[in-house]
DNA sequence: ACCCATTGATGAACAACGTTCAGTGAATGC
DNA sequence: GCATTCACTGAACGTTGTTCATCAATGGGT
């Protein structure tokens, strides 16, 4: 009876301790160190075995990037829902850089560590997380733009940029 | 005598045939496809030759990223001359476009392929190739912005991004 | 209570990678 | 003509991601 549930059970709580020690050693060692076998060792199972939870060492890494961005997410809904775009704009900003304070570690995960993803965020398709946290940011300016509040030339993406740089 | 000077043309004639090839790969198979072995075999030298033109393989991504990044730079070179900011800015985002057009396979070197360089260049100290063509996009941005002709919360970077996404 | 099928985990093996280095053979300078 | 320097080789090492035959245990069916 319930032994299909524990299964299933068992099965994810694997899944968070891969997800857990990949995490710890891209904290610790960055992205480029991020190893199967190293992952391995860390749950001290075989190196084959996490074949059995992911598809590839990528499908891993990508994972731990979409949590990272939905922890990103989590931090704008609060200033999403502000309607006037330029407070928006502000308020999106305020919780892009407190984010950064916050959680320094998150954000060198998703936005330092591994450019393939960060880039691949801006051509995604669907609705991932990073595509989602992306136009948190660009839809305020976007929409200050067609308000004509915003000169005609300026351009969207800086702020979060120079914030960061 | 004149031998000397012979050896060192040879030597960096060796050099270019390298970066030719390692540019070839780059443009038809991506930077994840650009193997030591590959470019060893594209010029019919053994592998380890390589090593004695290049200190590793990062070196020779690193030189391909930086001449597409002088090629860009030299796209820039005209509109930068511009004195006006706003005009500046225009003719600067209008070569950028001109040169994602008419230099396709460039374009994509630089800017999707090898995102760890990508990213390196808003970090990179120092003068190098990428710094100075982003700060030709960022540079007007600002002066407009100080010049109070654009919204003091606009961003900066974002109109590089936007014509690229 | 036994058996067998399903399942999770193993770890050896493979191909490909970057990189090193003892050796080779030809060109160079005396 | 000889010794030395030089570019080059290619085998080898360690590490990577990934696969797969094998094994042990677990859990239902009889």
């Amino acid at each position: 009876m319930g032994t299909a549930q524990r299964r299933a059970r068992e099965k994810s709580e694997i899944r968070r301790r891969i997800l857990d020690a990949a995490r710890d050693i891209v904290k610790r060692e960055g992205f480029g160190a991020l190893t199967v076998r190293k992952i391995a060792d860390a749950i001290e199972y075989a190196p084959g075995t996490l074949y059995l939870y992911f598809e590839n060492r990528d499908a891993i890494a990508r994972e731990l990037s979409f949590d990272g961005f939905r922890k990103l997410l989590d931090a704008f809904a609060p200033a999403m829902r502000i309607a006037d775009p330029l407070s928006r704009l502000e308020a999106t900003g305020r919780a892009y850089v407190g984010f950064g304070m916050e959680h320094p570690e998150t954000y060198r995960l998703i936005f330092m560590e591994d450019p393939q993803l960060t880039t691949a965020v801006f051509e995604a398709a669907g609705d991932d997380p990073g595509q989602r946290a992306y136009h948190a940011l660009l839809d305020p300016l976007e929409a200050l733009k067609e308000s004509g509040r915003l000169h005609r030339d300026a351009d969207v993406q800086a702020l979060a940029d120079t914030f960061w740089a």
